[in-house]
DNA sequence: CCAAAAGTGTTGTACATACACCCATGT
DNA sequence: ACATGGGTGTATGTACAACACTTTTGG
């Protein structure tokens, strides 16, 4: 039965409604040393006590990037972050209840932003250090792999990564985030030069504060900027 | 009701599974001068006399990758086709019939093994040049698109656009298979220089036969050689 | 011998890499 | 004054872009 051949009331036909849709997000934030990751604990069996990511199954009137919003808002108390959908994953003994796909979605937060610490509703989600984490629940482990492989291609094809740090932040800060991720060390004198030479950052005019060391020139994206110069043909590379 | 807290039968849930779940795929195939792609006559309302993507609903069975497998060797009657994950499409009214949330793969088929011609089961769908197309049936348009978008960036990253072409064939095939999928002429000179410097094509030893000018020389895509340059670090890169 | 497309090298320019010292702040 | 990390320039090599003529075949 071909998708534009179904003429009878979908929701009928058993054997093809016997699936759910869940919707799973990969919220990354970064500390300014680790790149980490937000998970919950896992209450079913076979994977109760092990983390999981944070996701629900799909309502019936929400699209899929409504349903990646309305988890994140619920867990993070967070709108308007950054999200990009992954992949779909669909084996069939993917979930132990029966047969669930899921659409996954990255996204990046600020961690200071994060409002974990306040809110109690928000307390049910942690972050962990991606160096750290081993086993997960489901095939989450799977769903985070490819989530990192494509954060790691992004960051180095467009200017994703300033949705990690502070809206003010300085080079090194921003260099730090481009190690963490892509796990090797940048020569400064260079990352530097390609970064400003770019012209979509702009210059505060500020300083890093309370620092034990000769303070950092403080930085914001200019997104304005950046969108403009993509119109007229610029592409942001960091290879 | 988060995806790990699910507790009871899935099937007997109502409002979560009254959405299926389907797979289309944009098969693109090349002739030597168009891009093409492979569409069928939709025959529902109201997108009657349409064409479509070729695609079908997921059964309860077989996983995302193998739902493609199976429509495009229905359709075709191709097995061992390259393709690949795009995106998933979840709009709420994107079916009339439903809610139905669709996979979308885009696949590589070397035109010259298409069998079409030959085997009745096959003559439901047709080749269409990507440069005619305007309305499509369902969502299939902005499918269609992305497909593009993602092909366009792939052949850049990776040796994709093989795919498309004979096994064996001459650089101005390739060069000229770029040219349309990227919609802009590129220096013959470099062109070679670039493709030839990667060091994965084998030189069969081989020459056109039957053209009426110089005929050129034909190569084939060495895969066990791209592999090993890929182990030691070696990256596809056409920008 | 004509048409048509294949094949071939050089040069200038821009970008990437490698690399070492001084500067501003807090303690 | 010392420790800490921020900030700066140059030289060299590599990669890319631009560009025009000769070669081989079929008709």
């Amino acid at each position: 039965m071909n998708e534009q051949n179904i003429n009878i009331d979908l929701k009928r036909i058993n054997p093809y409604f016997g699936a759910a849709i869940s919707v799973d997000c990969v919220v990354f934030g970064f500390d300014g040393t680790e790149l980490k990751v937000l998970l919950m604990r896992c209450n079913m069996e076979p994977y109760v006590g092990l983390w999981s990511l944070i996701g629900d199954l799909l309502r019936v009137n929400e699209d899929l990037e409504g349903a990646a919003k309305r988890i994140l808002k619920r867990r993070t108390g967070l709108d308007n972050v950054f999200m990009e959908q992954t992949k779909a994953f669909g084996s069939v003994d993917r979930h132990p209840l029966g047969r669930v796909i899921t659409i996954a979605y990255y996204s990046l937060v600020k961690i200071s932003e994060y409002e974990l610490s306040n809110a109690p509703e928000y307390r049910e989600a942690h972050w962990h250090n991606i160096s750290e984490i081993t086993e997960l629940a489901f095939d989450h482990r799977d769903i985070l792999d490819e989530c990192l492989n494509l954060l790691r291609k992004h960051v180095k094809e467009a200017p994703v990564g300033f949705n990690l740090l502070p809206p003010k932040f300085t080079l090194p800060q921003l260099q730090n985030l481009y190690e963490t991720i892509l796990g090797k060390s940048l020569d400064k004198r260079n990352f530097r030069k390609k970064i400003l030479k770019m012209k979509i950052l702009k210059d505060i005019g500020e300083t890093q504060q309370n620092v034990s060391h000769r303070p950092g020139k403080l930085y914001s994206f200019d997104e304005k900027r950046y969108e403009s110069l993509r119109k007229d043909g610029f592409i942001f590379d960091l290879n």
